[in-house]
DNA sequence: TTAAAAGCTAGAGTGTTGTCTAGGTCAAGT
DNA sequence: ACTTGACCTAGACAACACTCTAGCTTTTAA
């Protein structure tokens, strides 16, 4: 049941660094137990709230916000609003790196099969030097 | 036709800073024209490969890759397979980013979709007490 | 019993991506 | 003439999120 700090780096991909540092920041719902000897003792519970920071971690959300959201959950019920709205804000924000990111594969995607296109012609003969109409200033070399 | 730093800032959205910063950085398909006066000429070309720069920064592409690819496009033709290996590979760290992207947007909305209900039960009456079931280490406030 | 492995704290160091400052030039307007 | 504003370089500084080091204690395995 208790777990010690390699066991929880371990399943959560964390280092030991990192998840000293997460504590040190207050991202840690409670300051973790300590056994006599002041070694960390960590709960499932606890392995459950950092998978939770690793997903917000992971989709963009600073540190300080986790830290926020954290205290939200700390001082206990009464602030749900407060916690509500700072989860929307994060979908949002999550929504629009969505979007971004599609158009961004979108441009990608159209470079990859332009490039397609011409390494194929190019393996039978090559025959054509730059990559107009993908790369803008290489574009025909000239004013 | 030709723009200068300035407005090529107002174009682009990056600061003035920033674009001597992506220069020096060797960002830059061709090193940028000056005038007689050692002021920054900016052509189109130029702010459509900062364009093309924006877009894989915005996507996750490190400065170092961004630069590896520049340099690739400065060389001319005859390495084209690189550069398609390059933005192949970034394709797929897109892709994987829109999963895991739309992996925590579902747990999210789903911890909003709970708070929700908890607000609006909430609004008639005081009656829940903690997030339990949303927050790991808050539930049950206990071993 | 002793050596390796794991833990501890405090605090320094790092990589990335800019941003800002100092000190100066140049052109335009008043 | 003088101020304002845009531009220049070189280089210092900063925010973020870790990561590593030093110096120490404790646990575990041989």
């Amino acid at each position: 049941m208790g777990l010690s700090i390699g066991q929880v780096a371990e399943r959560t991909g964390l280092s030991v660094h990192a998840l000293r540092f997460y504590e040190r920041e207050g991202l840690l719902a409670d300051p973790v137990r300590r056994e006599s000897n002041g070694r960390r003792v960590y709960s499932e519970d606890d392995v459950d709230w950092l998978a939770m920071c690793i997903k917000f971690r992971s989709s963009g959300m600073p540190l300080d916000t986790i830290r926020r959201y954290t205290e939200l959950v700390r001082q206990g019920s009464g602030n749900e609003l407060d916690r509500l709205d700072l989860l929307r804000s994060h979908q949002d924000y999550i929504t629009a790196q969505l979007e971004d990111l599609q158009e961004s594969l979108r441009v990608i995607t159209h470079k990859v099969s332009i490039y397609e296109e011409h390494v194929a012609a190019g393996t039978a003969s090559c025959l054509w030097t730059d990559a107009s109409s993908t790369e803008g200033p290489a574009r025909a070399s000239s004013a």
